[in-house]
DNA sequence: ATGCATAATTATGAATTCAAAACCAACCCT
DNA sequence: AGGGTTGGTTTTGAATTCATAATTATGCAT
């Protein structure tokens, strides 16, 4: 890589490969379960194996690869029950993310939300914006939560959710709960509680 | 390393390794917010530097230590408000999978569960034989809970717990409360509530 | 004497090289 | 013919080497 990418880049290169990796695993060009050639991968980006194999070791803690000792990397498969479990628990923080954002969130945040909720209203009928503001509205609680730990967590659980693929559907069939979730919500945070 | 502790041991260098500079963290040999030298302890571990990289990347996704880019890696540093915000994580997901567990478990786990809770009860004047046992049902219930995702997050965050000097304080002056909402739980466990 | 600039040192980041384990296929023996 | 073994190939695991950025120290000028 030349010098001047490399100025610009305020991140590590491992770190760089990992998103580029991650990215290559959301959009299935590699596929769940199969195994990750390292050499192949490496070339590819025209990078050695050092910074790609620590970025594996990224993902790896993120759980979108699975490691096995003398036989390398390979992209985590979701089981029926794995996807259940993490939605399980990606409601679980996010409720209790919500419970906290209704009492504490300030009157600059309650109006912001109130957009963002308002925005969604009008998002319906659009799949992909709908789902975006969505997503901008959960983070919009984990942050004014305010526990990193949690956010953490959370975004790292939404990145293994994206592994399976029947993930949009299962959104797809919730959206009319999704949106009655969202107003009761909104009027939760209205009442502080 | 000679071949034969290589047989003997399925696991990588790598994790060895990173398991050892847990231990040295936990045990203060390696200070919170001190810089972790890569050379010195990659000699005095008697191993190159690749393995202890790759072995930091884990702890740094654990959030043992934290990585500054062309600066190295340092022990995480936990403030009063991230003790605050893990203990509140922790007790979320802990009584998700004890409500779980109310739920789920079968007859023989009933009955271990029982029996340990019966170990605890004999044991309030030890206070590290309790804290052990009080762990040992945890682990239990986030077992029957049966939620790897969440298993995996809470060790992980115990871990994290462990870096904070005032954690035994802590726990020391809640263990009336503990014993408490462990009669409580067992009593829910009983009632399968 | 102090402050800034520049050089030297040190430590991290990445590439390359070396070692060894696993996989695959061909061959031999039963 | 089938199964097991052995040799070769491929790929991962780790050490070593090289490059580069950051820190520290030194010296010069004001």
């Amino acid at each position: 890589m030349d010098t001047a990418t490399r100025k610009l880049s305020p991140r590590a290169l491992y770190q760089d490969v990992a998103e580029q990796v991650r990215q290559q695993i959301f959009d299935k060009t590699l596929e769940p379960g199969s195994w990750i050639d390292e050499q192949k991968i490496s070339l590819e980006y025209g990078i050695s194996r050092t910074p790609l194999r620590e970025a594996l070791k990224v993902l790896a803690a993120e759980g979108l690869v699975t490691m096995k000792v003398r036989r390398g990397a390979y992209v985590t498969e979701m089981s029926r029950d794995d996807v259940a479990q993490v939605y399980h628990l990606l409601a679980l923080l996010e409720s209790d993310a919500a419970a906290l954002a209704a009492e504490r969130a300030t009157d600059a945040q309650r109006t912001q939300l109130a957009q963002l909720h308002e925005h969604l209203e009008k998002q319906v009928r659009q799949r992909d914006a709908f789902f975006a503001t969505n997503e901008q509205i959960h983070l919009a609680l984990l942050d004014i939560a305010g526990n990193r730990w949690s956010t953490q967590i959370v975004l790292d659980l939404r990145k293994v959710m994206k592994l399976n693929r029947h993930h949009s559907l299962f959104k797809q069939g919730r959206l009319p709960d999704s949106l009655a979730e969202h107003r009761a919500l909104m009027a939760a945070i209205d009442a502080r509680d």
